[in-house]
DNA sequence: TTGTACGCGTTATCAT
DNA sequence: ATGATAACGCGTACAA
């Protein structure tokens, strides 16, 4: 024990008179043990300071106490949100996270993945989306035996596996806002093709409208891709239309402060002239001028929300957190939304 | 072996007609290793897909293949960008980054820290800051044999535990750049006292004028600690003085921001009525409206720098990548300054 | 240059 | 309810 300094479990076991395996039991709660041992040993952990080696523990058990957070994100607000919300979660708690990006259009991805999980031999992990839409990537989870919980804009799994927003009914009820106002030429700045947000969102949007009986001319949707350069051509493109659109619904922040900047840098003002609509309700929301409408996603509360999932065995029944899967979003009303000029 | 399907060293070295120790030796690259010796082992472990085994190597070796990143920051975006330089670094390696969060307030915040590097042992960490002008952290390093570097905004430690930006010099640059434009009367939004980077960006601006011969006059000082909200508060009080300041120096981008928010609620144009300057070039300095000018940090770089330190005993003589320390500051020249109003 | 025996600190098996 | 002993997979003396 002297050698290193730090007691290990046979100091423990030698000093509580008690053999190894029964520390262990202490350490790992097992519930058929003595009330005085346990007491005792416990006693001379506190005493003795004594930390279990988790190096140790890993290669005995199997697996390391650690989360990793799977991601190929664009949008790095949402990323920090994420791991906020997963480090609240595991705080106080012995795990750890581990960040780990990948390429989604590597054609080794999924072995990349693979080899990661078999080497760190992780807890659990949890996948962001949009790479959480591929449902090889939870196969080779389920394969390796990993715990896994996805995130992404509506269901794509067993509840213990997902956390999910409800994207379309949010945008039909933000486009349903800006019928209200009177607007009926509403644009839309699309998602990239392979991303299901993308698709929901689009989805609500379409509904929205031709719940309202407004017709929508292919012209008013441009594609994004969800950066802020992308969003600056959709913008463009949307108005240099005859007659404009009055009134924009952009399919995430970003691209919607890219269509304020692009409505301002041709001298425009917003919202008498425009009306925009953001989505992900991260800080540059609020932050530009005017500060702008969009719906908040929960995403910090997923985070953890994911985390807790992962970690519900672990605890056991001591919490049965029955955390929820579905976390709707809602509309945030700030400045960049008016009605319509008359006569536009 | 084929109780877990994983080969270990053993299969390796049964099947290579070898013993553990060499294999070992072929996997830690020894130098005294019979080149047909080491061809064969080689053969054997790509034939078997061997993959050593982390947790073994961790507990034998007494330190894990992890980098951490110890963080109390105020800055999403940052935390962001350092995360993208420092995983750049590792790709392709066998290291792993674990994120590690931590209250700088916190009376247990060294003890919480010692006992994180205790348990996890990790490889090394990278030290944000704020919590990186702690030289009392360094110290638990040291003392706990544990490499670090620290990231800053000026050097803080010896170059290979250091790696700083010279934030005092570019703020005098883009001072100065204001006075040849003709402004006199510049105010400055301060960062929180406890920062070195509040404290260096303070200096280069107070040098500045000193250097023009301009007198400061205390009002135009207004603290605030990088958040939104704060350079809400700041511009607020910088604007109601009488006369108003002509230019404004925001100690980062965020508090930037709040600036021209601020100006704008007032009907005030930018740069017309008011030229703003930031510090960090986050996205959003690229992404309001008008484009604003600010100081360049070059945090990814750092990032990625800083883990090559970490690391560069690891590569050994291979690579001796004599990583810089220092990481010189630019001035981004964009839209939010210009001449300040004839006779104002 | 290579091999043997043992240590790293924990958990699992199977007794009692 | 508790203990002796064998894994877990790899690195290091020290010997050969």
């Amino acid at each position: 024990m002297e050698k290193t300094g730090k007691p290990t479990i046979n100091d423990v076991a030698r000093i509580a008179g008690v053999s190894k395996k029964t520390v262990s039991r202490v350490i790992n709660r097992s519930p058929l043990l003595n009330q005085d041992t346990r007491a005792r040993v416990e006693a001379v952990i506190a005493e003795l300071g004594y930390v279990p080696n988790v190096q140790a523990r890993a290669l005995a058990l199997r697996h390391n106490f650690l989360l990793g957070l799977i991601h190929d994100n664009p949008n790095a607000q949402m990323v920090m949100n994420v791991q906020a919300g997963i480090l609240e979660a595991i705080r106080d708690t012995e795990f750890e996270l581990i960040v780990r990006p990948i390429d989604r259009g590597s054609s080794t991805m999924l072995a990349d993945v693979r080899a990661f999980l078999e080497r760190q031999r992780l807890y659990g992990v949890l996948i962001l989306p949009p790479v959480s839409e591929n449902d090889m990537l939870a196969d080779v989870c389920n394969d390796l035996g990993t715990r896994y919980v996805r995130m992404g804009s509506t269901a794509l799994d067993a509840p213990e596996h997902m956390v999910a927003s409800n994207d379309s009914d949010v945008v039909v009820e933000a486009v349903n806002h800006l019928i209200s106002l009177g607007h009926s030429r509403i644009g839309l700045i699309a998602g990239p093709h392979g991303f299901r947000s993308a698709r929901e969102r689009r989805k609500g949007f379409e509904q929205a409208l031709s719940e309202a009986g407004i017709k929508l001319p292919r012209s008013l949707i441009a594609d994004g891709n969800y950066t802020f350069e992308s969003g600056l051509a959709a913008a463009d493109r949307l108005l240099d239309l005859s007659p404009r659109p009055t009134a924009i619904f952009a399919s995430n922040d970003e691209m919607a402060a890219a269509t304020l900047h692009a409505a301002r840098r041709r001298g425009m003002s917003v919202p008498e002239d425009l009306s925009i609509i953001g989505f992900d309700d991260t800080a540059i929301a609020s932050h530009i001028w005017p500060p702008m409408t969009t719906v908040h996603w929960p995403i910090i509360s997923m985070g953890r929300s994911a985390a807790l999932k992962l970690l519900a065995d672990f605890f056991g029944d001591d919490q049965a957190v029955e955390e929820p899967s579905l976390f709707p979003s809602t509309l945030i009303h700030r400045a960049s939304v008016a009605p319509p000029r008359a006569g536009s």
